[in-house]
DNA sequence: TAGTGGTCTAGACCACTAC
DNA sequence: TAGTGGTCTAGACCACTAA
């Protein structure tokens, strides 16, 4: 990556830059190496901190970057292939659930997951709090949402607390027969809880995955998981192999 | 929204920003309507633009607002479920398809495609560029790889183009027995061709959906489809209804 | 032509990490 | 304490849209 200096064409110049440094980043870098700081990339590049900041944020939304403050920009390794088991229907804290029950309270929900669980304006429901890890890594942060009339079995003044009860909602949620799962995929960004689960920044892209579990012609919960954008890629259908993105290679460290 | 003054607590700017515009959103502005300009906008809560724009940029990205240079920033309506169909697997071109063949090129592929092809380093596909319209609107743009292998009854040298031969490429697709299909989805960046065919500029967020057609035991095909981050929900396992996303509940228009 | 969002600059200071 | 990325400012000019 030498002292490039950007043509003068009508494409914006962040644009230019984050293609030069994809482009040096595939055949000069190692995964982890670390990049020269900002200031002196911008140096070199001869633009604006800002403007070398905008290129990093796109290489970095694209999964080939990862910048810590305090710390400096780091070369990402290739995005890790997450299931979302589709095919034989997965209960939560079934045998194959690659979850971990972090804890579980009860609330009143928002509007909008009442509405798919069908429950009333001020009924609240058990919240179920997971997260999952992917190669030591924290890649999902899950809120599970579950009426009360999914697990009668339940006393509601279980004074049980944290993973106790987590897993306690779950076991007694196994007794229904699971119909299908509805899943849904959208982009959003992390809320200041799940950010902190997720060892990221407020703000932070995230593949926002909507699933309902529907049992008995109606749902018996409703799952939102948020999985960091950056470092996920989520698979379905089969397996979990394919490595494929826009054409870029990488090399393995 | 009032001349709202930000509080001087220890948190970004802009995050209490887009907190303050998003409640402005859910219930002062109707679908459609028109903001303020960022000047004004600006302006009004005391920050400088490029903050205020680090907020709209957030809210742009989970699809509350819609910004066209020259025109202005409007309230967007709610994400549109697209289905991704896994059920009954269906191949391309079939009767429930809901893809448009655009045209067809005959050119090497990229290394990881190729890989995940299992075709030759200097082998030549089929590139049959598709687009996806939902709602009077485009959401997605596709380029499925065909081996010749895949499609022995097609001339290598048939001379008719553009859609013609992106529909004789898929007709003769048609012949052979899908065993199943894998799907992947992650998040990218739009390039020049894909931004354009989307309208939108380039460097718009996208998902990414990696499907592998697999059949007599090999990849049959490989579709890399990108659809609009901001505009759609990209549902499977079932139907497309469930309207979820991080408890907010907008107007309708 | 007027008004909009998009790009870019050259600074400043802050929060965090590691030494 | 030194160095990093994160936030923020107050400007400037450009590209595009619509009247």
């Amino acid at each position: 990556m030498g002292t490039t200096q950007l043509e003068p064409v009508p494409e914006p110049k962040y644009w230019q830059l984050k293609t030069v440094l994809s482009e040096a980043l595939d055949s000069e870098f190692e995964v982890g190496e670390i990049l020269p700081n900002e200031r002196d990339l911008a140096a070199r590049f001869g633009v604006a901190r800002a403007t070398l900041r905008q290129a990093l944020e796109q290489l970095e939304l694209e999964g080939r970057l990862q910048r810590r403050r305090g710390v400096g920009t780091t070369v990402a390794p290739p995005r890790v292939g997450v299931s979302l088991g589709t095919g034989p229907h997965i209960w939560p804290g079934g045998p194959d659930d690659v979850w971990q029950p972090v804890d579980c309270t009860t609330a009143v929900p928002s509007a909008a997951v009442a509405e798919a669980l069908g429950t009333g304006r001020d009924e609240s429901v058990h919240i179920v709090r997971r997260s999952r890890v992917s190669h030591g890594r924290p890649v999902a942060a899950e809120l599970l949402h579950v009426p009360h009339s999914s697990v009668p079995g339940l006393s509601a003044i279980d004074a049980s607390s944290g993973p106790a009860r987590a897993r306690a909602v779950l076991r007694d949620l196994r007794r229904l027969e699971l119909e299908r799962q509805e899943n849904a995929v959208e982009l959003g960004s992390a809320g200041t809880a799940d950010a902190k689960e997720l060892d990221r920044l407020p703000g932070a892209p995230v593949l926002v995955v909507t699933t309902r579990f529907v049992a008995a012609g109606g749902t018996a919960a409703l799952s939102v998981a948020t999985y960091r954008a950056d470092t996920c890629r989520l698979t379905f259908g089969d397996s979990g192999g394919v490595e494929i993105h826009d054409g870029v290679q990488r090399k393995a460290s």
